[in-house]
DNA sequence: TAAAAATACTCCATAGGTATTTTAT
DNA sequence: ATAAAATACCTATGGAGTATTTTTA
């Protein structure tokens, strides 16, 4: 199997549509049709059930798409990596999101410096998808944040765990609660960032833009207790006790472990514990308050 | 990059021999010597240094050579899952060594079949590389054990740990300690298993053949008591008080944690749990004696 | 009947072959 | 002097194009 037909076959398990998929790819759709069918010749295997007027993926169909989709993640990461090895002195590739980082990421970077496994770093910035860039090779190291990134399939370093609050309009029936289960926002928008699974919840790019949603009361928001601290807003914080904690986490490959990410893991596990130390969590937990605002 | 590009690439990388390779490959020295070329051009990066005399791995080819070879088993198990997928109905592929399942097989199986989740099993038995049959998709689970089996990567279920003794020669000049430790045996051939990396250790294919290395007094044998005890020999064992403990896994690829896979878990665990408490280690630890033989 | 996949064919880019040259030991 | 990689050149397979036919909702 050439990569370039595994290409062609995702592109038409995700668009269910060889025309189209054809147009994307840049190609005619006969030749699609043909890669297609010469694929499932030498499978020996049916992936999709087609007539002229529907496409759809064969349970077989579905295996390859998911393995398809990993395997091309291999081979783009084959590329990557090797180029950056190839061009001039070894460094690493830090992924993360603007802001994400907590404030932590200058003092990490600072202490990280001073260790002789040290390598340069470069900071690679990325709003959406930090987990895509570690698996294709274009990053080595990310800061990622569950549940929000899907950690699956990486080896990480816990950084910080928090547990989360709603944001919620002082209006809102549930803003005078001292405290919050999920079960309470049963039936909630809730605010989703743009990129993940469709839950029902309102699709939010950043910050500034979940907080506009929140105050119109179109979404609540639930997030850790220090990002809502750091916003500019007139809302209410309530904990939810029972939402899975907000985590940082420093990630990497399996088995990419190389001395470089371990001395950036380590920098960054010490300047965690003493930020931990340092900052102790101030606000008894389980109160509602007004916080934030002018 | 196309996935016959990278497999030519891994078979020059192999031999780090252009002639050699292509006999290996199945085609002429010449269209290799392009083909790798073309590669390095497209990467625009060098990946051998090679003389007509030498040819050796730049830093980035070795870089290359790790990631080709991910790839590769990534698009070997894409093929290998779609197919299986495309058979008829879905089952289960477990690999285990023959007789390495410590007799906890049947009972196992027939647990799990008892599982609503269950699917039929096929059971793949190999007496190498198992950890590859999971890793090019032939396998969906395989008993493994460590440390024999490398399970890096892989999500596992510990079935059984067990501490490992030494086997040796009843005239050995350690036969008569009550006890060993890893240091007493500095500079003793240690028989190791065809397949893994040369410690300069005898190479064995099999028990039968690991027990006739030992009484010949060509190596000792480092094992699990329980296995020790299941040989028939008239060998002496000796406890290695800080030997890593032999442990029998169960284990399955990353992220491919079905309802079958976790049914069998299940199950494993169960009937593991269930022996480990029915069969308590009956000798006391730390006493040299002669065990087995007729 | 109309949208969309499949088929029929044509073409050319390139993978691969053979013969030969270059190079380093 | 020789082993081995690179180069030159040729061939043909198959990937991709255009035009057309078939299919089904």
């Amino acid at each position: 199997m050439e990569t370039r037909e595994l290409a062609y076959f995702v592109a038409v398990a995700e668009t269910l549509h060889f025309g189209r998929a054809a147009e994307g790819l840049g190609l005619a759709q006969p030749a699609l049709s043909k890669a297609v069918r010469s694929l499932e010749r030498r499978l020996e295997v049916t992936l999709f059930d087609r007539t002229s007027r529907r496409v759809e993926l064969t349970p077989a169909g579905e295996v390859l798409l998911d393995e398809a989709r990993k395997a091309l993640a291999a081979v783009a990461a084959a590329a990557r990596r090797t180029q950056r090895a190839g061009r001039g002195v070894p460094y690493l590739a830090l992924a993360a999101k603007p802001g994400g980082d907590a404030g932590l990421l200058p003092s990490i970077l600072r202490r990280y410096e001073s260790d002789p496994a040290a390598v340069p770093v470069e900071l690679v910035t990325a709003h959406e998808d930090r987990v895509s860039l570690l698996r294709d090779g274009r990053a080595d190291v990310a800061l990622l944040h569950t549940p929000f990134d899907d950690a699956g399939g990486l080896e990480t370093e816990e950084l910080r765990a928090e547990p989360r609050s709603a944001l919620l309009p002082p209006e809102h029936r549930l803003a005078r609660r001292s405290i919050l289960q999920l079960s309470d926002l049963r039936g909630e928008p809730v605010g989703r960032w743009a990129g993940y699974p469709d839950d029902g919840g309102v699709e939010v790019t950043d910050l500034a833009k979940l907080l506009r949603v929140t105050s119109r009361g179109r979404a609540v928001a639930l997030l850790p207790q220090s990002v809502l601290d750091a916003l500019d807003h007139n809302l209410v914080t309530v904990p939810v006790v029972d939402a899975a904690p907000a985590r940082l986490l420093l990630a990497w490959p399996q088995g990419t472990r190389s001395p470089a990410i371990s001395a950036l893991a380590r920098a960054a596990r010490e300047v965690a514990a003493e930020c931990r130390t340092a900052t102790r969590p101030v606000r008894p937990a389980g109160m509602a308050e007004r916080v934030g605002g002018r």
